[in-house]
DNA sequence: CCAATATCAGGATTACTGATATGT
DNA sequence: CACATATCAGTAATCCTGATATTG
């Protein structure tokens, strides 16, 4: 899980006082803090997640796919679709897709209302893997154990405003 | 940067309303939604940072290199050492500093202190490059401009805590 | 003809495993 | 000899930029 041994002092904390020491108090040592801790975040979170989903033959990206295409009404979904819900690109929508019927999670199917496009679907199997995957991930509380409600909301909010920002959707409202 | 145009709702949002009606209020809709925000964000982040020092043939990852080369007392550092700092796998910091050694930001020398080792030392113009990609990250507030002093506080306690139970590090003050 | 929908080829980055040469 | 320090080879995942065939 790349680092090894724990350090006796927290590197991003020590990295911002070494910041403004170099940039000065004006610097933006925050946000600098901030970002780097997103990122260390996000490597610590992926990493438990596809080890939760490993057991199943997913990647947590796989994960997502499978439970997407659950949700949707007849298990069905545009490849284009796909890649605007999970907000990846299309050749990645291809890929993951490809991935998961060669074991069998879903099919890809031509879509009856446009020639040019695919449909990928959800199978049988794919539904019990992704049902047993997700029991494996509330087992951990997809890695945010050390959290509580109140705290998830918090940092939903805060990560919310960055995303609304970057425009990824239009509307404000997440309450 | 992967997805095009903006959706007309928060698809987290609507991800965790999905949610909680497939897998019930028991399941940690929270730290779903939570998770999945920090994926978006670094994902936002690191292209806004990545995009910042681009100008100056730097990645982000290379330009945390040269930082932390920069903070050292002789410009120069082991490089099992900067793997560890930077929380990084050995292979990738191999990787990084030949890359940085091949554009003339950095030297590997001999560790006089340790026939095994091989220090990374940052040269003048990798020096120059640092600084000037610093004024573009500063320019754009690390990618958070959309967050105040106080939701960057915030948001660092927060992931604080994630990163404390990881066993990044063993101290817990960060006041 | 132009636009949209995948898909493919190819390049870049990062991480991991396992093997290896060197030195402590 | 056991251990530590890089480095390398090979594998995997993801994203990106074109190019392409098909269809609307």
């Amino acid at each position: 899980m790349s680092a090894s041994r724990a350090l006796p002092f927290d590197p991003i904390q020590r990295a911002a006082e070494l910041w403004e020491e170099h940039f000065g108090a004006d610097s933006p040592v925050a946000a600098m803090a901030s970002v780097t801790s997103v990122m260390r975040v996000q490597q610590i979170l992926l990493a438990r997640l596809d080890a939760a989903v490993a057991p199943f033959e997913l990647t947590f990206a796989r994960y997502e796919a499978l439970v997407l295409l659950s949700f949707s009404r007849r298990g069905e979904m545009p490849m284009s679709k796909v890649g605007e819900r999970l907000m990846i690109h299309p050749t990645s929508v291809t890929n993951i897709v490809r991935r998961l019927a060669g074991q069998g999670f879903v099919e890809q199917v031509p879509n009856p209302r446009d020639g040019r496009g695919t449909l990928a679907r959800i199978t049988p199997a794919g539904r019990e893997a992704m049902e047993r995957a997700t029991k494996s991930l509330h087992a951990i509380d997809f890695g945010l154990g050390a959290l509580e409600d109140g705290q998830h909301r918090d940092l939903f909010r805060l990560l919310h405003a960055v995303r609304s920002e970057q425009g990824d959707f239009t509307e404000g409202s997440h309450g």
